[in-house]
RNA sequence: CGCGGGGUGGAGCAGUCUGGUAGCUCGUCGGGCUCAUAACCCGAAGGUCGUGGGUUCAAAUCCCACCCCCGCAA
């Protein structure tokens, strides 16, 4: 079997956008020389050592899996030339390859990554198209560079943003399109028919790691805005307010364009009022509209129903959400 | 041994500090009111107060152990 054929693959991925791609290769029949991964660290309550999702799912598909610390220690690279992949493709991995590890594979190395590039480069292109307010993202497959995310372009799919939607089922969607690119992109490998294009620098934008003062919810802000920032955050790590001195964290809302509000006396309301308790909902003031909280989640609680919060919490009218 | 919060009828919570008949909002069931209703009124059912042990005349409440859940931080 010629490697120009059936190319030997080395994969790089950690998170859960990266899981499709893995499974795809597996089930086409790719040999997958080893998969690459982020090490399992002490993470979360109680500091419990936990894999990534790709190295979960690797081990159960009987694959080699390759933790290193860091993929730009030499004795790595010297392991990868050792292995002499033909082809790499990341996806989701974490870590950026040095210039060194691209020098390996002879057939090149592949990102898949989730935005229409030349936007949203960087580490986090699906929460910052929905923050945006972003109505179509997609998935492009491309020839790394030492450069992060500015190599030439081979495969591009677009993908709807839908009003509902939030990071995690468009992530959700964008994995599954991930995939079928790059069976795609393989196919047309052996067929000779794969052709890349350059990027247009001048239409690049950043989409940078997401801070935790991304995550607070700025009330004075219109309400399209307050509901973006919400689903770009879901489901994880949450949107922040803050209620009676406690936070909370918002999952699931719905922006209201203008404030058609019963009481009167609340029409000018400062940002981050509560203006009503509904039966399913809180509706709270923002710069302009206001916001309708479905679902959210009190600090040290599991989240829960604006019903149930409600019920629970008896929330008045004329509270405010304040910033954290 | 990372820090912290919590487990109370079906849901969400109060009560625990200062032990002494188990409470709130909602849901459920029955009845009433109404042209009608997810609204309103009346009534009812439903709880080993996470598990085990200890202290006490008496434990949801104090002490010890264990199980489970969650937030922060990484």
């Amino acid at each position: 079997m010629n490697s120009e054929v059936s190319p030997r693959i080395l994969f790089f991925g950690s998170g859960a956008f990266a899981l499709p791609a893995l499974e795809r290769l597996h089930e086409a029949g790719y040999p997958i020389l080893a998969v690459v991964t982020q090490p399992p660290k002490p993470a979360g309550r109680g500091m419990q050592v936990s894999k990534t999702p790709v190295h979960t799912r690797a081990e159960s598909l009987n694959l080699p899996v390759w933790t290193p610390e860091r993929c730009r220690n030499p004795e790595f690279i010297e392991q990868v030339r050792t292995l002499g992949p033909d082809l790499i493709v990341l996806a989701a991995y974490g870590q950026i390859l040095p210039a060194a590890l691209l020098q390996i594979a002879p057939l090149g190395n592949w990102n898949l990554h989730p935005s229409l590039l030349p936007k949203y480069r960087g580490a986090a292109p699906i929460q910052h198209a929905l923050l945006n307010g972003e109505v179509e993202t997609g998935v492009t497959l491309m020839e790394m560079t030492p450069e992060m995310d500015a190599g030439d372009i081979y495969l591009q799919v677009s993908e709807p943003i839908h009003p509902h939607d939030d990071a995690g089922s468009l992530e959700a969607r964008l994995a599954t399109r991930a995939g079928e690119l790059l069976l795609e992109g393989l196919q047309r490998l052996r067929t000779g028919t794969l052709t890349r294009t350059p990027q247009d620098p001048s239409q690049a934008t950043y989409a940078p790691l997401i801070r935790k003062e991304d995550t607070f919810i700025r009330w004075a802000e219109p309400a399209e805005r307050c509901h973006n920032r919400v689903r770009a955050f879901s489901p994880k790590p949450g949107a922040l307010t803050r209620w009676r001195g406690k936070l909370l964290k918002l999952w699931r809302t719905q922006p209201l364009p203008a404030l058609e509000r019963g009481n009167p006396a609340l029409h000018n309301a400062a940002p981050g009022t509560l203006l009503a308790v509904e039966p399913d909902a809180l509706v709270v003031a923002c710069g302009t509209g206001a916001l309708r909280i479905l679902e959210l989640q009190p600090e040290n609680r599991a989240r829960m129903s604006a019903r149930a919060f409600i019920n629970g919490y008896r929330p008045q009218v004329g509270d405010t959400l304040e910033q954290v």
